[in-house]
DNA sequence: CGCTCGGTTGACCGATCTCAAACTTAGTGG
DNA sequence: CCACTAAGTTTGAGATCGGTCAACCGAGCG
């Protein structure tokens, strides 16, 4: 059965058997890692290209002051940037949240199946450019919603791109996400996230619970954060 | 005299003859624009790259409250995403700042660049991580950090960047940017940052004047922003 | 069974926003 | 060359959002 980046990648671009294929074996050597364990570190040299194949993972960063902010989060299917081994060091760490099975691509490789695999170098750019389009809609997030709204911006994200992937039951979704966690990614204080998640639970918008998010009112949510779905979707060209 | 997008690539790759050549043809057809232009809107279609060869440019995504945030800063010798093409629709806009003129390069001819030539390729590419480093430390500043250390950080990227291609007199530098549109930018009011300017003046730091930034005291500039200039340079590899 | 980690709540404080007005500069037309 | 205007900047007063500090709670685990 093939994996979830494969499936992934044949959901951005049409993708032939021979490149199935290269991909399968591409991601043959995966590997397992516990939870909050850093795959590598601001500072540190670029090496292979990560694909996660389960699990959640996270890229952050560590301020002076202690702080930190995570800046992405990668689900099944999702691959760090391809030419990260242009760089002399990450600007970012990379961590997983949960246990998480994990491929490494070496550069060379990955240029070979670039170079060869038309579909492949095509989905890569599809997906790159989404990450670059959910880091635009985070900045935007950030700087022009409140608090309430960048939670529930946040929470509609997660859950598309879970339900794209299949990992999700329709009105939940498996959500392992502390709240300190998600405090780090919004830019806010955990006892403040705290207090907003209460309040989208009594304004029965949502309901956050260990590891899982019960969407009540997909509607009410979606009307919180002003969420516009077209960012994550219908941003593939019909045309090519 | 080359252009300064040839000049900026030669600068993130070797580059052959050949290819600074290619280049030159390639970003002959330059038009001209007034300041407050719309290049591209959200929701268009994706046309050809564009190459700013004079001029500031930014990138914006107005909300459905109004409010507005702009997403990056295009300085001369900057292009936007070389695979926009791939998408269905802009996810925002992108608007001339001050006149401006801008190459467009149809998606064929990119492609024919970057196949043909590697150090193209390998240079679009490194810029491409830049502008990927730049996002992400935006979404640092807008997380976690205070109003006075995110306009401080800031006016070092963009000190950095403009010295970098040669539009930097030392202590001071041309920065055509409104108060309301660097308030755009840091996710703030501009009756507060017009606060944050008095006191970074205030402080010695730096003074902000009609159209142009002195930076009386680097330091401490520096060390209110808590700027790691790594994250715009030292970040190409030494080996190949 | 007690510890630890994450979540929850309260009281208080400060940073940032809002609203509103004055002022400054550059550009425009008479 | 001088109103006049429009855009941008500056300042004040007051309101609000989100942060800080501190305590308590509840579940999982050794």
């Amino acid at each position: 059965m093939e994996n979830s980046f494969i499936a992934k990648l044949k959901g951005l671009a049409p993708m032939a058997p021979v490149e199935i294929a290269a991909l399968e074996s591409a991601t043959a050597s995966a590997q397992s890692f516990s939870a909050r364990h850093d795959l590598i570190r601001e500072g540190d040299r670029p090496g292979p290209v990560f694909v996660v194949l389960e699990g959640w993972v996270c890229r952050y960063k560590v301020l002076p002051n202690g702080t930190r902010q995570v800046l992405a989060y990668l689900m099944p299917g999702d691959a760090c940037d391809l030419h990260v081994g242009l760089l002399a060091e990450m600007d970012h760490s990379i961590q997983t949240i949960t246990p998480a099975v994990v491929a490494t691509i070496e550069r060379e490789m990955m240029d070979d199946l670039m170079t060869r695999h038309p579909g492949i170098a095509r989905a890569m750019y599809v997906a790159q450019l989404i990450d670059e389009g959910t880091m635009r809609a985070w900045i935007t997030s950030m700087g022009r919603r409140a608090s309430i709204e960048r939670v529930a911006h946040l929470m509609c994200e997660l859950y598309l791109r879970a339900r794209n992937i299949g990992l999700a039951s329709e009105p939940q979704f498996t959500l392992p996400l502390s709240q300190l966690m998600l405090a780090d990614s919004l830019g806010m204080t955990p006892v403040h996230l705290n207090r907003v998640l209460k309040e989208l639970r009594l304004s029965g918008a949502m309901k956050l619970e260990r590891g899982r998010l019960l969407i009540s009112d997909p509607n009410r949510l979606i009307q919180i954060a002003g969420f516009d779905e077209n960012y994550l979707h219908r941003r593939l060209r019909r045309a090519g």
